[in-house]
DNA sequence: ACATTTCTACTGACTGGTCGGTAGACTTTT
DNA sequence: AAAAGTCTACCGACCAGTCAGTAGAAATGT
């Protein structure tokens, strides 16, 4: 049976591109990377590369999706499972946060390249993307039924939140101060308690 | 004194050309923005643009700079004038998050858009940029030193102040259920306050 | 007063170079 | 031999940027 193998082979070396393609994107930018800068990386013609996929675009816009179906896998499907909303959200922290700053494959980070999308494409993954958005908010919204949040809106904690968990790649450098799980364990806790002490905000604590 | 008139008209253009080109780069990208673009949006040749710039890149780090100057003489000047670290920081949220969200000029939006300048000026303006974070970093270190602050480390909080407001522009809309200032508001009283009621935090509150 | 020169703001046509993408020959594997 | 994979060589479109030239207003000369 070496066609399998074959295909297996096919199937690696395509995933190989989208992986070293998501790389790239990621620290370059997806404009400002070339398909021969892409085929370079990946030692090939770019023509060779045209072999594997279908146009650059297309190339994008699987990526996104394979980010996409991360999150679906690894942090919604798991998260759903969670009963307690407090935990639910600490969970998505941890999960979704960990691996935009230690994740190897640069994958879920361009679920936010959307806008080099043509309308069309763009349109589906803005969907997908929304899934995401209010399985959040639902979690918030659950919080707040349960009289556990304070009087904050729920849609704008949640942008809050994707709007910090997005950013972090963008400033976290490893082998700083802070590993990885510090660093989330403090955003879960300013998320949580927020900056003030209670006990200056004018209520007794004891 | 004619002279002078007829400088000002230069200086107007070229302020028209700045302010098109922000609106320009920040809906639909720097990179994915042509020049022939932009001079079309101005009623101009492309020619005839490139008598007021010196070039596309010249162009944005003018912009970015724009944008930088605005924050120190709106932001940081004033900010540095308020003794209460606590009030300083609300002012800050208020300022620059009212500027983004609601900012005539889509300027001070594009400080984010670094990545597309060359090494040199990049340096330049990351460089203002950390006096910026510096400032907001400070704020947070005083209210740490007058123990008003939740054992959070500063740096990382900053960092996720920073992610939000810069995410504020990506999902605001105008006419939404909250107005600019609410939202401002909501965003400060999540800061301050975190998402949980002390209550269920396992403190007695009374 | 009129004629001449200078200057400002701009244009149409163009350049060198890069882009995404492809046709078809060639090599390797099965 | 057939199929799969990779190459060289190239295409048309578009990019940022340039250049010679100019209409008309302003400044200067006579």
């Amino acid at each position: 049976m070496k066609t399998i193998s074959a295909e297996e082979d096919v199937q690696d070396r395509t995933e190989e591109i989208y992986c070293k393609a998501a790389q790239i994107f990621h620290d370059q930018g997806y404009d400002a990377t070339s398909m021969s800068d892409l085929a370079k990386a990946l030692e090939i013609t770019k023509a060779g590369l045209y072999y594997y996929i279908e146009s650059k675009e297309d190339l994008l816009f699987r990526i996104i999706n394979f980010g996409l179906d991360w999150l679906d896998k690894e942090v919604m499907t798991p998260a759903k499972l969670i009963e307690d909303a407090e935990e639910r959200l600490r969970f998505i922290i941890q999960r979704h946060g960990g691996e935009l700053i230690k994740g190897v494959h640069a994958i879920p980070i361009l679920t936010d390249e959307t806008s080099s999308l043509s309308p069309k494409l763009r349109k589906q993954v803005e969907k997908r993307k929304r899934h995401y958005f209010d399985l959040v908010r639902k979690t918030l919204g659950e919080l707040k039924q349960q009289g556990k949040l304070m009087d904050v809106d729920v849609t704008v904690a949640t942008f809050s939140l994707f709007g910090t968990l997005l950013w972090l790649p963008r400033w976290y450098r490893r082998g700083g101060l802070l590993s990885a799980n510090q660093t989330l364990e403090q955003v879960t806790k300013l998320y949580f308690g927020g900056l003030l002490n209670p006990q200056v905000k004018g209520l007794r604590v004891r």
